[in-house]
DNA sequence: ATCGTAATTTAGTCGCACCTAAAAATAATA
DNA sequence: TATTATTTTTAGGTGCGACTAAATTACGAT
């Protein structure tokens, strides 16, 4: 089935909505999603119920039916493979890729989507951290934490970032911190919630509470 | 200004279509491009005149104003610029990337415009060989003309396919001859058309007249 | 110069994706 | 529970980009 842009977009965001609620989605929920009046939405959930992408009912909200769960899939999958050129190939940094990857995953050519995977070596997870479906959609989820919560003698890898201000990203390449990079948690203080890391079994860095809740990271095993 | 995607489209048609007749292009000539009906032509080209875009008048068809020269230009810079991409980095062959590109140049984004032109090594020509505009829409021309055209003892570079069948394509890489490869001239055979050329100072092979008018080069010099 | 045909435009319609205003249903609160 | 507030839907409207049918203009041939 063809798909506009904006049908693709609403299912993706019923998607994302459902993932982090774990509720059927309200029309509100999509008006302010796209910032556009709710009963414009009511007119789009209608349309994707016909063509049985999602199940609705008047005034209980909406929720993917299989398809459209496999479309949503199929675009988190170009998304965050986009991602990761722009940030491995074409010198963009973390917050700048967001906005071109929401255009470019609605380019459509199977082709394009696994030539460029090959081409990115099948990376498992974008810039933020977040996980690249395969070509059936399988997501292999792994745990995302902040950095002030994990415990002292603790090795974590960072895998993303929260907020990527110019000055932040600018900070972590001056103590050597990348996506990939070991943090070992040598110590921390509650008092101010600072952490001292040890940096690819290195250096040894102490890191500000502001600095460590904008650190994604997972936990080695 | 943003423009729609449609808008680009008939934008840029409008550019082909001139550049291959050199007069104003009739809204009949537009509608058989894009396989639609004369009436919806009319009502495109009427709003692209009141946004500047092109000059319209009443049955006297459509040319492009410096706005829309600019807009045509951008976008034939994307369009090769993917095409290249495709080819270069993602195994497409020649046939194959046009459509893909059609779809391409409409992203929107300075930034993955140049970063695309400097991480393919800012190419001059795509891969049909046709000149790829700079950053300011100018144009480096070359002669490109049919190596059944070249004269007996001339060197010619390849720059591209006229149609790139599977057949065709497999046939010039067992042969060895790709993008950029140095064909001399040694001989002509007026009675059947073909061609025996020296391959890269090495080999010699005679190509019949089919390859040889598929194949577009230019000339050294 | 006139006529007939082809090209082009106009008028009116349709689906998409948005809007506003008003009605209806649901949820919150007294 | 009754009333009020919020959420959601319906009804009707707009611009875009296509369509068909009909009117208009241009043009080639006699
Ligand atoms: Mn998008
Ligand atoms: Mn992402
Ligand atoms: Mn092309
Ligand atoms: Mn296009």
């Amino acid at each position: 089935m063809e798909l506009s842009t904006s049908e693709e977009n609403y299912i993706k965001a019923i998607f994302k909505i459902t993932e982090r609620t774990g509720e059927k989605v309200s029309t509100n929920a999509l008006a302010e999603e796209f910032s556009i009046k709710a009963a414009s939405v009511t007119d789009m959930v209608q349309r994707l119920g016909e063509k049985s992408l999602v199940h609705y009912e008047k005034y209980k909200g909406v929720s993917l039916l299989e398809a459209g769960e496999s479309v949503a899939k199929q675009l988190i999958r170009k998304h965050r493979l986009w991602e990761v050129f722009l940030v491995e190939k074409l010198n963009f940094s973390w917050d700048e890729v967001h906005e071109v990857a929401e255009q470019l995953e609605h380019i459509r050519s199977p082709k394009l989507t696994s030539e460029l995977d090959a081409f990115l070596n099948y990376p498992k997870y974008d810039p933020h951290g977040d996980p690249i479906p395969d070509k059936e959609g399988r997501i292999q989820a792994r745990i995302k934490l902040n950095l002030s919560k994990v415990q002292k003698g603790r090795i974590a890898e960072v895998i993303g970032v929260e907020e990527s201000e110019d000055d932040f990203l600018r900070f972590l390449s001056r103590i050597g911190v990348q996506l990939g990079t070991k943090l070992e948690v040598l110590d921390r203080f509650e008092y101010d919630g600072s952490v001292v890391v040890q940096v690819d079994d290195e250096r040894e860095v102490t890191l500000s509470e502001k600095v460590a809740t904008n650190l994604w990271v997972t936990l080695e095993q």
